[in-house]
DNA sequence: CCCTGCGGTGCATTTTTCGCACCAGTCGTA
DNA sequence: TACGACTGGTGCGAAAAATGCACCGCAGGG
């Protein structure tokens, strides 16, 4: 849509944090740009930008053009896709923001049924930790956001929350490998690899491991659940991730930690608050939701 | 803000029915906007009005479309106000959709309560029926609406809700004038003066009625409020009108239905559903909210 | 000190938009 | 039936807007 141009710029200068670089990003003269954001503050009523002597910074009320320019073409979209939708299309595109965990099964067999019933419809799968997911949604960056427990929560609107345990992976050789119940502490006084602070599983670790007067204290730590499952294989350590990750047959061994130890998390389904989502991705919302639904239903019994 | 004029276009078009009456209103040529909207569909990848042989109207998308620009200009409306409040200036407008009964006392009390803090802030008040007021919310054409016993309630957001009182008004010669309860029966049995089906009241004293195997039979129905509180002034006939619209200051005299015979109705505060609203519209519906609050405490105790 | 990179400006040029005149189609009516 | 009064659509030259180029003043760093 041309008539966004001038916002599209008014991004890309913020983005460059200059003027020049965002001409020359844009195929434009600097001097043009530059008429372009001036013409548009005197007509706007307020400078968007701070002047600084190394470039520009956007200003308080920049920021908040900026996120109405966000805002409006994210809606605009949605219009495109309900039009493209009651012209018998059938198009669209979701965008979602997700944990790592969602990667090996859960999101693949989702997006391969959706697609079986909506061919038209193209995906965008962003790997996100936690609070970065939710950035995601308040940049309009996601449509949707799968995440095991976010921080922050606001602007997240939750559409559906499940629980999740989380797991303790090793190879079959381990010595836990035989335990029946496995308990926290099984798994920390043997070496283990964990992921880093940023995360979910790290971060209920943490909490539940202090509560009794111990301490997580990896061998490796990282920031891939990928290295943590395949490493198991290659050193007898212990590492975690929540059971949704996780399938009995590719060849490491799991088994949840005990809820007596460690409370399950929460994975929450959600999207950026009050904002109106494009039919495609509000029908895949609904069949994740029901999927997460189904799921948790056939778990073993537990809290929930 | 020009990069919208086209969506005006769009909108004055939708309006007058006709490419080339909205190019005369706008003081451009028919050939000019003719080809504005055209771009603007080829652009869009769909077309936003029907030809017709008289005219043309909008179809489906064009309506999304029209939507999307309402939506668009009144989130912009409330940076703009964002902005000037960051900068100090505190100035705002506010638009409201009330029901008549708010007209003689609340909302001028209510407005000039506001205005002496914030005399930056303008006003706007569009009387309308209930129906017409849930749709001003619809349209962006009002920030809030203060609507007596609301009909449809879709996109309509209750920020806030109180209980009114259906009143029966008279001349203080009037026979009732004299009784202490009032029952439905002793106005009905009396020649009565009502507002027409559209109007809440009207509604509640139908539904009661009948349920009574009565009927509301107005020697005069009308539409406005302040006919009634005048005419039963000259001829000796029972009015009605909710609690707030009266006071006892005004040479007529007034008596709340006994609730057995005619439950309160609501009165409700909203706005359209999922909106922001701009600043000072928000500290509007705040204070509205209060003094609401306030004033139906201060009532007399009776089923809320 | 000069050199580089920044935002801002005057002016000619290019691109976009607009106005005028006109066409084709439809509908009501004399 | 024919004609006038509407409608939306189009070709083309004029007007307006956006752009590119060359340049200015300024600040910071080697």
């Amino acid at each position: 849509m041309r008539y966004l141009e001038t916002f599209r710029l008014i991004e890309a200068v913020a983005r460059a944090g200059s003027i020049r670089k965002a001409a020359e990003d844009a195929n434009i003269t600097a001097s043009a740009l530059n008429r372009r954001i001036a013409r548009f503050e005197e007509e706007f009523g307020a400078p968007l930008f701070e002047r600084l002597s190394r470039g520009v910074r956007l200003n308080p009320a920049g920021e908040l053009v900026l996120r109405h320019y966000l805002a409006q073409r994210s809606d605009l979209a949605r219009v495109k896709s309900q039009v493209a939708d009651l012209s018998g299309e059938r198009r669209g595109h979701v965008s979602i923001a997700c944990s790592q965990a969602l990667l090996p099964y859960f999101l693949p067999e989702q997006i391969a049924l959706y697609r079986r019933e909506h061919p038209g419809v193209s995906f965008g799968i962003n790997v996100r930790d936690r609070e970065a997911a939710e950035r995601d949604l308040e940049n309009f960056a996601s449509d949707l956001a799968l995440v095991f427990e976010p921080v922050r929560l606001v602007d997240f609107e939750v559409i559906h929350s499940v629980t999740q345990a989380v797991c303790a992976v090793f190879s079959p050789q381990h010595p836990l490998a035989s335990r029946d119940e496995l308990r926290l502490r099984d798994c920390l006084d043997h070496g283990h690899i964990a992921p880093s602070a940023r995360y979910g599983v790290r971060s209920l670790l943490d909490i539940a491991a202090k509560s009794r007067h111990r301490r997580v204290d990896p061998r490796v730590e990282t920031e891939s659940f990928e290295l943590i499952r395949h490493y198991v294989l290659h050193e007898q350590l212990v590492g975690f991730q929540i059971a949704i990750g996780l399938r009995p047959d590719s060849g490491i061994c799991f088994r949840s930690i005990s809820e007596r130890d460690l409370p399950r998390g929460h994975l929450l389904l959600g999207q950026m608050r009050s904002r109106a989502l494009p039919v495609a991705a509000l029908r895949f919302a609904s069949q994740l939701a029901t999927e997460l639904e189904r799921l948790s239903e056939s778990e073993p019994p537990s809290v929930r």
